[in-house]
RNA sequence: UCCGGAGUAGCUCAGCUGGUAGAGCAGACGGCUGUUAACCGUCGGGUCGGGGGUUCGAGUCCCUCCUCCGGAGCCA
């Protein structure tokens, strides 16, 4: 067998002779010539086969090639300016490696929920591959910028006791003698406790909430990735916000531009994605959104179409900060001249979007914070740990959360975050 | 949980004031030497979501249940 190829790689390979395996998307056929495009995860390649060129054998094997169908193919590669990709492959031997019979995802249209159910053969699509390409990317971006910058890789756990941001939107599970053990919806605390011994770190993994929501931007399993910083007030916050969003969208602009192409993006709201963000605060946006037609009042917490109007009149994300304490966590920081406030972010993506990041300065006074979770009744004795990092050498700490499917989503340009993961976990949705 | 919408061929849908169930695509077969969701011709394909009711007659009208979709709330 001739030396096997990524298809990726073929451009190196003009001339030779190369076997690609992978699998059949389409196949057309003109009688006497054929004309077959693979797929190998690295790309996509038009196999052309003459029947004036081929044995006899090789073209009736063409026939048994159906969509999605696993093969090997063996031939010469070619420059020519009529195949999509620049390069094509002279077939001169085809093996059937798996047959494919009735494919259920077809090149024509078909239902959300239809391929929802057949998500598992659904992500072969090209739309879909160029997606998951693209939250790679994403994902990679993430560690490469912590670890550029010296932050700490720490995994929190995922099976916690009775903690964390509100009760309620917490999956259960049994856990031996200890009663109910929660599927953490954040990672936050934790890393609270690790800052205080690495400084600056991050945690990032999936993250789980039972909430009943039934909307674009919501999955029960999503991943979040979320720094804590030592010594960051919340300009600091904000500052690392807009530096970490910009890298995320300039590394997918650099290296991602085939896969934004094939999504039809258009890129040039991305383009302007650059330090520094706009910064409005509550009040103002409070203000800004009646002006609007909202009717939103002071003490509520922005709602979708909130998001999307005042987002809408800024060319970039757009910070929304210092926002009524009664609409946000516990362990925000009480604003130091309003006690209203607390100092806590938003970061809004532009094209409505909507929100992609939560951040807030923490509450590091001992007896304030042990006032804020004895008023939300939450129970004292699950949060001994996290008062203990306020007794023992306190400081001045910050983080924020970024959700990973949103911001794929986002710099996708899919309306939808089920698509920005490869099994979308929902409410109505366990399979595959 | 609330508001709105939809369940008809493998898929996407049409089916009007109730009167023998339709199209496109997919599939099978045939044709075509540069196709790009190829194209042209022929053919097969149905418990109209379940149950009940009205009627001579229900995909169509009424009741009820189920499932799914979109949105709200909550949030990443």
């Amino acid at each position: 067998m001739p030396r096997e190829v990524g298809i990726q790689h073929l451009p190196r390979h003009v001339g030779e002779e190369v076997t690609v395996r992978g699998w059949v998307q389409t196949t057309r056929s003109s009688g006497k010539i054929a004309f077959v495009v693979l797929r190998d995860g690295t790309g996509y390649l038009q196999c052309v086969l003459s029947k004036a060129e081929v044995d006899e054998a090789v073209w009736e094997a063409l026939r048994q090639l159906t969509q999605e169908a696993s093969v090997a193919v063996t031939g010469t590669v070619r420059a020519d300016e009529r195949s999509p990709g620049g390069v094509e492959l002279g077939v001169t031997g085809v093996t059937l490696l798996g047959a494919s019979v009735d494919f259920p995802v077809t090149p024509k249209e078909h239902g959300t929920a239809y391929l929802l159910e057949h998500r598992h053969l659904w992500l072969r699509s090209r739309r879909q591959v160029a997606i998951m390409r693209v939250r790679h990317e994403v994902v990679q971006a993430i560690r490469d910028f912590f670890y550029e910058r010296d932050f700490i890789l720490v995994d929190t756990p995922i099976l916690t006791g009775s903690i964390g941001e509100t009760a309620g939107t917490l999956f259960e599970t049994e856990y031996f003698d200890l009663g109910t053990a929660y599927l953490a919806q954040t990672g936050q605390l934790y890393n609270e406790a690790a800052a205080a011994a690495l400084g600056k770190v991050y945690c990032f993994g999936p993250t789980f909430r039972a909430e009943k929501s039934k909307t674009r931007r919501h999955l029960t399993e999503f991943w979040m990735v979320e720094p804590e910083m030592a010594w960051y007030d919340s300009d600091d916050n904000m500052r690392l916000q807009e530096d970490f969003v910009s890298y995320i969208v300039a590394r997918c602009l650099d290296r991602r531009a085939a896969e934004l192409r094939e999504l039809e993006r258009d890129i040039t709201p991305l383009e302007r994605v650059t330090p520094p963000f706009h910064r409005i605060s509550y009040d103002d946006a409070v203000a800004k959104l009646q002006t609007l037609g909202s009717d939103l009042r002071w003490g509520k917490d922005l709602g979708a179409d909130d998001e999307t109007l005042l987002a809408n009149t800024f060319d970039r994300p757009v910070f929304v900060y210092n926002y009524p304490k009664a609409a946000k966590a516990f362990y925000m920081k009480e604003h130091p001249d309003d006690p209203r406030l607390v100092l806590a972010n938003d970061c809004l993506a532009p094209e409505g979007f909507g929100e992609i990041i939560g951040g807030s300065q923490r509450e590091d006074d001992h007896d304030r914070l042990l006032a804020r979770i004895k008023q939300e009744n939450l129970p004292l004795e699950a949060y001994g740990w996290y008062l203990d990092l306020r007794k023992y050498g306190s400081f001045v700490h910050s983080g924020f959360g970024l959700g990973v499917e949103r911001t794929v989503a986002w710099i996708c340009g899919i309306p939808h975050i089920r698509e920005a993961i490869a099994f979308p976990r929902m409410l109505t949705r366990l399979y595959p």
